[in-house]
DNA sequence: CTTCCTTTGAAGTAA
DNA sequence: TTACTTCAAAGGAAG
């Protein structure tokens, strides 16, 4: 099965990363991207702490409406994002300097295939064919140098809520391995460049990257059975998810429908040995997350993961793609070790 | 003790 | 093909 996908290069995830940038399509936003400051953690603070004054809300849902308050900034995005995409045909993004999606305007060679035309904005995006067997993935991996085309064009947009829901392109090009095992894959970071956005400041939550992250290049190949370390330590030094041991918490969900058997809920299987759990692979933005978590708690005092999500979620935006695409790699190969542990549950 | 919250992204399912 | 849903992490808060 060589080479199912036609969009092809596209990474799992790695399309994808680019649209993260919402909503800039408003200089104000553009701003505010930049700035990042303690206003920003000020606000989200103070929209925690002042709850119950700030939300007024009739309805039942207090904590709700108080949280729609700190999801202001996000759903303001979102809005943007939807009126974004109606004016899309409208020649918004012929202007170079959208700010938020200047990948948008990324020539066809970032395209594999090319399958999108400059001319065009539409990008005919191969949607992952999701009937393909999870393991076809693994199939040989065609593009030397693959390249995530950015094609996360805001056609790609979702129409949904707001949210961006970039599918991910043909996972086969990119999840494919030669017919022998373990591929090499290289990472396709020729698209990454400019940097959107500018350092921020401290508690604006852009800080230097630690160098455990190698950058992407380092890894331009490699085969899965490298990417663990002796004690299952992502070589990112990000402890492998999926390769802890049950903790009891969310052992309980063989995930991945389809690929995982869910327990049929079996009302309380209790006292059995924890078998251990072949978990979702984490997401490029939940490996920056947990990368990033203990910085954000150190630098701003804040220990609600739901505050810190939050601004996570914003610094992720703020990240260039390089520092994304970092992150983009490695859950690629998050991804790729889960379904070397779903083909043998005992590697790893 | 369990669930919610909050974020983005991947992937499955339903229509 | 699109829209929707679930689950990954995390830890305080609430029920």
């Amino acid at each position: 099965m060589p080479q199912l996908s036609s969009g092809g290069g596209d990474d799992l995830g790695a399309n994808d990363e680019m649209i993260s940038f919402k909503d800039e399509g408003e200089q104000e936003e553009k701003i505010q991207e930049n700035a990042f400051t303690e206003r920003d953690l000020a606000d989200l603070k103070s929209s925690l702490v002042n709850e119950s004054e700030i939300n007024q809300s009739p309805n039942s849902a207090v904590r709700r409406g108080q949280q729609a308050e700190q999801r202001g900034f996000a759903e303001k995005h979102r809005e943007h994002l939807d009126g974004v995409s109606k004016q899309q045909d409208g020649g918004m993004y012929k202007t170079p300097t959208y700010p938020g999606y200047p990948f948008l305007m990324l020539p066809d060679p970032y395209l594999p295939n090319s399958s999108v035309s400059p001319s065009s904005n539409k990008v005919s995006v191969v949607q992952q064919s999701h009937g393909m067997h999870p393991l076809t993935s693994l199939l040989p991996y065609s593009n030397d140098h693959f390249s995530p085309s950015p094609p996360h064009l805001p056609t790609d947009m979702s129409q949904k809520t707001g949210v961006h829901r970039h599918q991910s392109q043909d996972l086969s090009g990119y999840y494919s391995l030669p017919p022998g095992g373990v591929s090499q894959i290289t990472p396709s970071m020729g698209w990454q460049s400019q940097s959107v956005y500018p350092a921020l400041s401290p508690c604006g939550f852009r800080q230097p990257y630690p160098s455990n992250l190698s950058s992407a290049s380092s890894y331009s190949r490699f085969s899965h059975s490298l990417m663990l370390g002796p004690s299952g330590m992502h070589p990112t030094g990000i402890p492998h998810p999926a390769i802890v041991p049950p903790t009891g918490k969310q052992e309980h969900d063989q995930y991945d429908r389809g690929m995982y058997v869910k327990p049929q809920v079996e009302p309380k299987r209790e006292k059995e040995p924890k078998k251990p759990v072949i978990k979702k692979p984490l997401n490029a933005f939940m490996l920056y997350m947990k990368e990033m978590r203990a910085k954000v708690i150190a630098e701003c005092t804040l220990k609600e993961s739901a505050a810190i999500n939050q601004i996570l979620g914003r610094r992720w935006h703020a990240l260039t793609r390089e520092e994304q695409a970092k992150y983009y790699e490695l859950a690629r190969k998050e991804r790729q070790l889960h379904m070397q542990k779903i083909i043998n549950p005992k590697f790893g």
